[in-house]
DNA sequence: CCTATTCGTTTCACTGTACGGAACAAGAAA
DNA sequence: TTTCTTGTTCCGTACAGTGAAACGAATAGG
């Protein structure tokens, strides 16, 4: 995990970062690269190698998440005919696992695997359902201003979780990146944890106001849908 | 990867399918599902866990295969107007790593994660380049007949096969299912060695010859491009 | 050019961990 | 009932994997 976390570091830093001993740290690395758990990406810098792979892309194939989001972010790309997202917590950031592109020419392009950080944006929607201990340790004292539109101060972002909590989704008008508009609604699992969320991302220019509520109605439903099909029901 | 390969399996099994003894198999079953790396998904039935979702992710954006192959293959997706699947060995079968659908309604359905046999269809294009030793392994005396035009021999896949190597792609009509049509053609490393397949699926009804030939066309030299990009160059 | 660090790698004696085998409870089948 | 299965736990011991230290080879600094 830690070479995932940081890919092309060496036997020493990642012994730093484990808090492992150095000749610990190498035995590991050199069994696990002889079992392909990992791959050396040049002389002495590790990266994740092909078992993982293959198991991961197993896992996304026995994980409900997973399977049972892809027809939904589906249908919803193709109803809002804009890129559509499906994000996890990993660490303190957001993970992109799963994603839908329309085949219009102009859109917003995504990637999975792809890291974002939970307190700008739309990821802000998984942020707000976790705990309060959580939350504090993620948003810093004062966040870099991405763009024009970025939350300045820790109050206002901490304000903001509070309306996404109240109002049950988030919307990110040219947050993280100007020209773009993102929309965001939190997957529920039975105890009532949110484990994902729901993103569509457009280009500014092509949202007005009308569109953003359609978007908004369709999102949170199909979020809701997911959660339903995860076996939440709808209760305090 | 017991458990990868054998979803919902008790610890009895998987000890028996490792080697293992029953009380380290429970121990290691036990650890690892504390570490989320799997789950249960029953009482007493395993599954890949969380943990192993976000390491493939992560993985997939750390290797070159993937992150070369992700372009081209939605090039050729356009091109081609049909399905386009990249695939890998894994144990004795295929491993659908990657793909690319077009937007148009009658399109064949993939599935990242699905496994196929090597020894019928255009999965024959990945096991014709492995080693002797291996194919001898991976076909069968007696092949089943899932369609009409299925191989019925092991001399006939096998005479197949040299055909592959010779001509440097695969075609399949129908062997694995009616009325589909597929060409796949090889993904070289740079010690020659083939890694990876990158395939057309389409309905049978669309292919006529000339497009089919067109198709083998772009697909092999959409293979050739990858390969190039993976550092392989083209000698004996 | 010579230290001074840094890196990855290897050695070695020791110790504490993880091992196998057997026993256990709880079901399911005979 | 008995006789198979399951999954789970116990226990004494062997030995695998450990930490500390040494090593050679780089790179950086003066």
């Amino acid at each position: 995990m830690a070479v995932a976390r940081k890919p092309n570091a060496g036997v020493t830093e990642l012994a730093k970062k484990t808090g492992l001993t150095k000749s610990r740290a190498y035995r590991l690395l050199h069994t696990m690269e002889q079992r392909r758990i990992i791959k050396r990406t040049s002389e002495s810098t590790y990266g994740l190698g092909e078992a993982m792979l293959v198991l991961g892309i197993t896992a996304s194939t026995q994980t409900d998440v997973i399977r049972l989001a892809t027809p939904i972010l589906e249908e919803l790309c193709q109803r809002v005919n804009e890129t559509v997202q499906l994000r996890i917590v990993d660490g303190v950031e957001a993970l992109c696992i799963a994603k839908a592109e329309p085949s219009r020419d102009l859109r917003v392009h995504a990637n999975v695997g792809r890291r974002r950080p939970l307190y700008a944006g739309s990821p802000k929607c998984l942020l707000a359902f976790q705990p309060q201990e959580f939350i504090d340790r993620c948003v810093p004292l004062k966040p870099p201003a991405l763009t024009a539109h970025t939350p300045k101060t820790r109050v206002a972002i901490l304000e903001e979780l509070t309306r996404i909590r109240r109002q049950g989704y988030c919307v990110s008008r040219g947050e993280v990146s100007d020209h773009q508009v993102s929309c965001a609604a939190p997957v529920f699992a039975l105890d009532n944890s949110v484990v994902a969320s729901i993103h569509v991302v457009a280009p500014a220019f092509r949202i007005r106001d009308s569109e953003l509520e359609h978007i908004i109605r369709i999102s949170t439903s199909a979020a809701e849908r997911l959660s339903k099909s995860l076996g939440w029901s709808e209760d305090a």
